[in-house]
DNA sequence: AGTTCCATGTCGCGG
DNA sequence: CCGCGACGTGGAACT
């Protein structure tokens, strides 16, 4: 990684344009070749960049950077105050938990949780317009699409009903019900899914988690 | 600006758990207080990050950083192999060309580009559940809401018609057809909009452009 | 402060 | 490679 303190002035064209005026930031170039330029501020996200693949051309006064898709980042260097390389190795990568992924997994080893008799037919059950998060069957024999999110809003709703329009199609599974599940439901999402009789739940996920080894309960 | 670069082990405890294993990464530290550990790759995001205002505490062996929601990244130092603070100064900040609300000014200023005889009546024409980006009338006076977007996804047709259920509500107001409008509208957004009686447009920016001054062309 | 919506979103997965 | 959905989305504008 090459870390270079300069007095610039950059220039990207691309998906649009953008102009930073002339000012003393940090220039980024990781290994891959991608160009990053930040400022003292404003949290992770730098001003300007350039994503890999890309070529970077090192000129007199500065360097134009440059990719298949015809952008280009042009930094003109009026002055460098450090330019330094760092070996950082191949990173052996991040561990997450506690996202969507994880929830539906935990559902789907336990679908009581959501409603007493409801079984799984399926997780991720595909269909024309992407998959169903669960694919389940109630007490009462009938299908029920379910969605899962982390945070309920208004777009999980309307998903699920896009599902639920497709799978009705269906002369094998319909009537099929929709059931909107998350951590936490804003209210607009709830009314909207109640006014389309879908109908919703919030689950908690360290409860949830409690239950991921069932049989160590027993003993 | 503090740049650290270290053979670090880090984790985050907030939204989610993440934990990154021991290697060595760039850590920065920017003047506002806000945290980034970067690897020598995968774009300009961070692997993982804390944003201001947070409070970071230096310890022997490693930082822990920590926001008023309660969230804590926690970053134990091995070995230093570089430690640097610069001077950058605030930023003149960046100035943009070509997002959706210049697309918007555009077509507001030149309605006809969509359709012949369409007349604006307002530009983000405000109701309970957002702004419309323009409200137009066409050549047989019938209104019109029109969405606008850079990129025409399938999400911006549902929100257009959420905003023409509102207003179809309105009998002032009633019939209102849509009209969705990118520079690229994607197939599933055309089929769906289709499929709603939603007309949609796909302009070029550029073209757009070429009329912003149309007194020009007269001479 | 809370909500909505844009973004050069980025990222990962599956067809 | 494209399509699609999640993301610790972040960030800005507006109520």
């Amino acid at each position: 990684m090459r870390l270079v303190v300069a007095d610039c002035t950059v220039d990207y064209n691309g998906r649009l344009d953008a102009h930073l005026p002339r000012a003393v930031r940090l220039i980024m170039v990781k290994a891959d070749g991608c160009v990053a330029i930040h400022a003292d501020g404003g949290a992770y996200k730098p001003l300007n960049w350039m994503t890999a693949p890309n070529l970077i051309i090192e000129g007199d006064d500065g360097w134009v950077v440059s990719n298949p898709k015809g952008e280009t980042l042009t930094i003109t260097l009026h002055e460098i105050h450090s330019d330094t390389t760092h070996h950082l190795g191949e990173d052996p990568g991040l561990r997450k938990d506690g996202v969507e992924a994880h929830l539906q997994e935990l559902l789907a080893l336990d679908p009581e949780r959501l409603e007493p008799g409801m079984r799984l037919i399926r997780r991720e059950h595909p269909t024309d317009i992407g998959p169903v998060d669960l694919l389940c069957r109630d007490g009462e024999g009938r299908v029920v699409a379910i969605e899962i999110k982390r945070r309920g809003e208004i777009d999980g709703v309307e998903q699920l009903t896009r599902y639920l329009d497709f799978l009705n199609r269906q002369p094998d599974l319909t009537p099929v019900r929709g059931m909107f599940v998350a951590q936490e439901i804003k209210l607009q999402a709830k009314t909207l899914a109640s006014d389309r009789q879908i109908g919703w739940v919030e689950v908690d996920y360290d409860e949830l988690r409690g239950i991921e080894r069932p049989q160590q309960r027993l003993f």
